[in-house]
RNA sequence: GCACCGUUAGCUCAACUGGAUAGAGCGUUGGUCUACGGAACCAAAGGCUAGGGAUUCGAAUUCCUUACGGUGCACCA
């Protein structure tokens, strides 16, 4: 039940809709209130009196068991033996679907993320998109929706050429074979340090030649991208990322004309300085260009061509770019000309946008070796992971297993507990820090309740009409506030704030841990409080689950 | 130069989108050790929300302005 639905319908006041009830700052004050300041205008009398008067009509009943007026507030304060058996006897109910609904049911949601580039190994700037992205796949899906996750390959542009140049010079196929995506990455970096004029030319002609369908161009090209692939999806399955599509760039090559033919048809193509571009003038922005001079396509048209693709082939509700902030120019030009062609669906594409990665001491260069590897975070984190077990519970048995659960983990946590569009410096020492606010605290939460509940050795049931104290009923409520969490991260594009209730959760069942006994106790007490643990249980690995991260049983 | 984004405790960040006394974690100091898992819990100290104006019952949040930092601005992706 939507408690503020419940309280603005039995207010029943012209002006007051459930938005406008809002959560005192303490629970002392009371579980929901109404600021009357607004209505003070409307009453022509002062807010005090107003919430006095509320107050006075207000009848009590099963859902909310007081009312007080203070300060022009109206603060209500809900049933708390309702509140327990509702909250908990759903979620024992629903087990692993708490929190999921059907609200997306009949709707795709198309995401556009990770996006990696063939010949290119991860690295920590690449990670942000990559688990943004995944998150709202899961959370998207978790509301009913139907998702398409895309991984718009950058396989397309001169580079290709020019590791085809290099390749050739320099390479050796055994040495490739073995050395993977690094191995190629070498001979890349290696072209762009070496290369002179002559390999230049060269390069571009290869570029050419796999335009052109040239053989021997495209088995090179493809040899490296399956790579590429074979490489990036080990990491994906870490994560536990997963794509529909893996359409990138290239895949457009022959959906752009199309395009450029509406565009012309429409009169948006103008010429100038050589190239052809969509004048974006009247609406402060610097050209679109479509064309180069010499007529080869760009990045935009590109990406007009796979906005059009993607409507067409999936009908989407909405379509994602989660993309860093660096192209929200970008994205704002091919928005706005998809709207100046008079696609109505224009307005469902919502560019994501996030903070960049930086070093500690300065920002990434791949050229300079300044570089941190993605695979070197997520060993050093299991490494760490593993010997912290190998400490506190040596006994355990899969450490390996559980070692890459929590390491992984924190890798992922790190990443999406901010707010997005925040800048990160990435360090180790935040990463590897594995107590407060961390992912590691969530999980040993988890694998506290589990503990309680095996060493409990019954079944849960959950007694009726018991009236929970101020600790089991903050966790009630913290509990209770998952579905709207979860919708929440979906309408804002925000999944830390799923990371951040994991957490507050976390805190909040720990709290009442310390506080109240479990096992000891009998009776209803003990059928409630387990009641409760395996709802937090079952509550914190959906939360984690959403972000892509596991909860070992035992840790 | 223009545009967009950011600036909150020593550090890293929240603040339910305009509401009551601005909250957490780390770090610091002091406590809880018969532990239902101490990767935990409690307490203390720490704030003119970068500065200045405006809007109103009420501003960290909206508007203007200044400073500092970041990003982008025509044939790369």
């Amino acid at each position: 039940m939507d408690y503020r639905v419940y309280i603005a319908e039995k207010l029943n006041v012209d002006g007051i809709a459930a938005s406008d009830i809002a959560l005192p700052p303490n629970s002392e004050m009371g579980d929901y209130a109404l600021p009357c300041f607004k209505l003070a205008k409307i009453f022509r009398k002062s807010p005090v009196q107003i919430a006095e008067e509320l107050k006075n009509e207000f009848v009590c009943d099963s859902v909310i068991s007081e009312v007080s007026a203070v300060n022009g507030y109206l603060n209500f304060k809900i049933n708390k033996i309702g509140l327990a058996q509702n909250v908990i006897s759903e979620i024992l109910e629903r087990g692993d679907n708490y929190g999921s609904s059907e609200e997306g049911k009949g709707k795709t949601v198309c995401i556009d993320y990770s996006s990696v580039n063939i010949a290119k190994p991860f690295h920590i700037g690449h990670l942000s998109t990559t688990v943004i992205g995944g998150a709202l796949y899961k959370i998207y899906a978790c509301l009913g929706y139907n998702v398409v996750g895309i991984n718009h390959l950058g396989d397309y542009g001169t580079q290709f050429g020019k590791l085809i140049c290099a390749y050739k010079k320099w390479g050796v196929k055994e040495e490739v074979q073995k050395g993977g995506i690094h191995a190629i990455n070498a001979l890349y970096v290696r072209f762009n340090e070496e290369a002179d004029e002559n390999m230049e030319a060269e390069a571009r002609e290869y570029f050419r030649l796999i335009e052109s369908g040239d053989k021997e161009a495209n088995e090179l090209f493809e040899w490296f991208k399956s790579l590429t692939l074979e490489y990036v999806k080990t990491i994906y399955d870490k994560l536990n990322i997963t794509f529909d599509s893996y359409a990138g760039e290239r895949f457009y090559t022959d959906k752009m004309q199309p395009v450029i033919d509406e565009l012309k048809r429409k009169n948006l193509l103008k010429e100038s300085e050589g190239a052809q571009i969509v004048d974006l003038e009247p609406y402060g922005m610097p050209p679109c260009l479509i064309l180069r001079s010499d007529g080869a396509s760009l990045y935009a048209t590109r990406d007009l061509a796979a906005a059009t693709y993607r409507k067409n082939t999936y009908d989407f509700y909405k379509c994602l770019y989660v993309v860093a902030y660096q192209q929200n120019l970008h994205f704002k030009q091919i928005f706005k000309v998809l709207e100046l062609m008079g696609k109505p669906w224009a307005k469902d594409l919502v560019h994501v946008a996030y903070g960049m990665v930086s070093l500690e001491d300065g920002a990434m260069s791949t050229r300079k070796g300044k570089v941190v590897w993605l695979e070197d975070v997520i060993s050093k984190c299991v490494e760490k992971a593993y010997s912290v077990i190998a400490e506190k519970n040596s006994a355990l048995e899969n450490k390996s297993e559980i070692a890459e659960t929590v390491g992984l983990g924190a890798v992922i946590f790190g990443a999406l507990y901010n707010n997005k569009i925040k800048d990160i410096t990435f360090s180790y020492d935040k990463v590897l820090s594995f107590e407060g606010e961390t992912s590691v605290y969530v999980q040993y939460t988890c694998a506290r309740a589990n503990s309680v509940i095996e060493k409990s050795g019954q079944k849960i049931q959950l007694p009726h009409g018991y009236m929970p104290n101020n600790a089991e009923f903050e966790v009630i409520k913290a509990l209770a506030l998952f579905p709207r969490t979860v919708r929440d991260a979906a309408d804002k594009y925000e999944p830390s704030l799923i990371a951040r209730y994991a957490v507050d959760l976390a805190q909040k069942f720990n709290k009442f841990y310390i506080e109240c006994k479990i096992l000891t106790e009998s009776g209803d007490i003990k059928n409630f409080r387990l009641a409760l643990t395996k709802s937090v249980h079952t509550t914190l690995k959906a939360a984690l689950s959403l972000l892509g991260i596991g909860a070992p049983e035992k840790m």
